[in-house]
DNA sequence: TATGAATGAGCGTTCATTCAT
DNA sequence: GATGAATGAACGCTCATTCAT
């Protein structure tokens, strides 16, 4: 039965490539990007450190691979609510709320996409999809008349920033209390403005009146 | 001649840092904070690695050098600004302006302040200043009654999101012009928002009439 | 039988370990303490010099390991001799002979005692204790009346020096003659003393005549 | 006046020499024999480093020059003793007086003499010389009678080590309370010798009766 | 003559990667 | 298929020595 035994044997393989996986994200979790070594995660995964290399051919695939296990289910959302049937304010701000729960639950997500450097594949290829899932959103925002037709790319990329702060934020503090202010803040802020105009201000003092 | 030959000697001396900075720089555009070593820095200054040590101490001292180099002018525009008598909307556009040409004039600060990981001394030192600088400046706008009431903590950190991405895109793209337009847009969308509200589009379609 | 593959692996570890401090001491002999380097110690034991690191954690580990070695059985077996039911006299003899026995066996074991600087831990933890096995045995001989009352801190001390003295000459000499013929005249040394006094003077005058 | 010059000229070299050895000494005290480095003499005597080797062709030469100067007047007033018109006993004792003044005198000679390892050929050129004093006195004192007939060679060597072991302790503890106490055992040591024997005793009873 | 500047060899240490078993 | 053992390249840094001026 080759059949089966070969089933048998990507089952395993699987398997290992998956515990591997959670070693992984613990050590980056405790010790950050810089700190994984083979050494720590062969380690941590209670395995030799040259079996590491029977699964991943190298550090940067083993990494490339944890960090889609870690952004694809993130990624995955994200992508589906931009597929959704809502509208694009809606989008953002779930796709906002999906971020930080990512965040929350899984820290280690938060030291690839907020600590690697720019020379880390990690980073490199999860920016551009979230990019491209906001210049969506804001075509589709644009389209539907709820957003000012800016070029979509600057403001998905000006919402990327705004959003890559969450992730510092979640790494710098302890409580999620700040964070969640601030996921808050950032879709008032996009579907309000942070300016107030002359109508408004003329309202406000209308209605302080 | 003492004096002469010191003030030569001083001036020597000035010359190498220099061009152990611009080797620096060039290293760091080239292999990012972590790929900086004092190895490739001798060899783009075509000098020994050990004469390094004759005008830095360490590798941390040269690094805060470059660091200095860079940003030092940067972040006093950008404080100097905050303490200008204009207004917020305004000082925040003349920031931006200033990031847009370091950003043009040495790629390499990008890689400092975009790409550096978060256990680098330069980002952890400069971000915070920069965040205070946005910070004081939402806080004056919330003030003068032209910004939301949000917490500027929050805004601030929003448009440092949005600002690292000036940086971004002024190191992935080769033309500066869509790094200009993402100054525009960004502007526009502090100053009037990315949302398009009832009014606007009652006066929107009027004038379409 | 993982009980057989582990014996062997410890085995094995011990052997490497094993070797990589006979080329230490080889290394030690031929350059002096301060000429031990990681590098020539990995050259003499024909390994990559990031292999000793597999087997030992530092330089200052292996130098550890390397002196307790040497040091150790000889240090015992000093000691041991001081808490016997001899003589003083004696126990300064079997003393000696323990020391030539382990100068002549190793001659590492000289450079570390007789050569290291001050600041190397080796000397500095054995230096102590013979010196308190000496002191030991000067203040046991006072007791017993075989020794003159004098501080047995400075008389074990002179033993010391002394006694380095054979290490120096074991060191030097390529014959072991010498050193047996200085042993001797140590232990006689210290049982007649050097000088020669009236009474005897007058016996010998007597005898001869 | 060629002849005046070049006078002057060797009394500036001189001068000089002079100059660095003092530079040296203070080094030398401060920071040991390894942490004597050209960097820091050059630094103590207020000139460049490659100065240094205007005056002295190599680091080992600097040493063995400031070793010389600073052994010189010791050994002389070692080897004036051995020459005198004295008993052995006496210039033993002379010898003694003459070290503990030098090492009380100058500690850099200290660390030169009990620290260097024996690599450094301060020490390997400083021994033989007293080694060879101290063999001649004992030949001598054997000569006189005074000694018993050891193999002067022996017994100098012997004296050599309880000598070394004043430098030690002179080097160790920060009065000279200690060393003295040290010279005093040790003349008495070698005079009377460190047993007591059988006349001795008797003696010593029939005195406390 | 004196020096500032520069260098090369070497230090102890780390780590991703390879390979025989 | 899994592993222990081994390695080479690179790291930041030090220091005795050289050389043009």
């Amino acid at each position: 039965m080759p059949r089966l035994s070969q089933a048998r044997k990507k089952l395993l393989t699987t398997m290992m490539k998956e515990s591997i996986f959670e070693a992984a994200t613990s050590v980056l979790r405790e010790y950050g990007v810089d700190g994984t070594t083979m050494n720590r995660v062969a380690e941590a995964a209670e395995m030799a450190k040259s079996s590491l290399y029977d699964y991943f051919s190298s550090k940067d695939d083993l990494l490339e691979f944890v960090s889609d296990r870690l952004v694809a289910p993130f990624m995955e959302a994200v992508e589906e609510t931009v597929r959704a049937n809502l509208l694009a304010p809606q989008k953002l701000e779930r796709v906002l709320r999906i971020a930080f729960d990512s965040g929350t639950k899984h820290k280690a997500i938060i030291r690839l996409l907020a600590q690697s450097g720019e020379e880390h594949q990690v980073k490199q290829r999860t920016r551009p999809r979230i990019l491209e899932a906001f210049t969506a959103i804001f075509a589709q925002g644009i389209q539907e008349g709820s957003f000012h037709p800016h070029n979509p790319a600057h403001t998905g990329r000006m919402l990327l920033g705004a959003f890559s702060e969450l992730f510092e934020l979640l790494a710098s503090s302890d409580s999620e209390g700040a964070a969640n202010e601030y996921v808050a803040a950032l879709i008032d802020a996009v579907v309000h403005g942070l300016s107030i105009h002359v109508q408004e201000r003329a309202a406000a003092e209308a209605s302080s009146r």
